[in-house]
DNA sequence: TCCAATGTTCGAGTATCTTCGAACCAACGG
DNA sequence: CCGTTGGTTCGAAGATACTCGAACATTGGA
């Protein structure tokens, strides 16, 4: 067997957004560089992994996108050897009104 | 002299909300404890800190109330032996308009 | 077929968070 | 004036979180 864990061709775990607690959406966005990622998509539309420009090695990168895909922020297609996430925007936006934009705004003006 | 950092009369430390990274607000409403104490407010308008229902120690509580505070979430005032505690809707709403209501809603409808 | 490129996982180090009991302070009441 | 009551702070224990290098899998091209 030796299983080790890595599945190749992986499932992405991508859960339905009302099935994550509150809490896990909010600490996946309570961390600078995820906001980073998060800000990045919201211009951005999809981005390739490796054209994110936050200081952190390709591990770490990998962590904080796996966060992310697991609080149901984003959503990732395989193509190749590339991963390509993107923001589940309409749907944050749906259940969470606000909580984006209130994100995503650098310093709203008062 | 001896200041164990004890001021008594403790001059509570309550910051301008525009000076409190968002990361630090998230981060203080990622918790299930503080979700209790922030929604029990939302409601109640203001609370006497024994009168929250969470089932923490006061020395947790307190540690827990303090966060809030210092995230620009709550406001205290001190009143005999007792401290009542308020949120900061207002200021609240018009930073980070959707915010609280995206918190505070306990499941969204869809 | 072998190698380079892209990501993921593992293991470890470090730091931060949550929690509590104990000790403490300040205000009020007998 | 002393004890009670409401809160805070301290110190420590345990759990999470962030970060990285190394090792690995997968894809695609030379």
């Amino acid at each position: 067997m030796s299983n080790n864990g890595y599945t190749g061709h992986v499932e992405l775990h991508e859960p339905d957004l009302t099935a994550v607690p509150v809490t896990a959406v909010l600490a996946a966005l309570a961390d600078d560089v995820r906001l980073q990622i998060v800000r990045a998509l919201a211009e951005g539309g999809e981005h390739a992994c490796n054209t994110f420009d936050i200081g952190v090695s390709k591990a770490t990168r990998s962590h904080h996108l796996k966060v992310l895909r697991e609080a149901g922020i984003t959503r990732t297609r395989a193509a190749g050897t590339s991963r390509y996430v993107r923001l589940r925007r309409d749907e944050l936006n749906k259940l969470y009104p606000g909580l984006l934009d209130a994100v995503l705004t650098p310093r709203p003006p008062a």
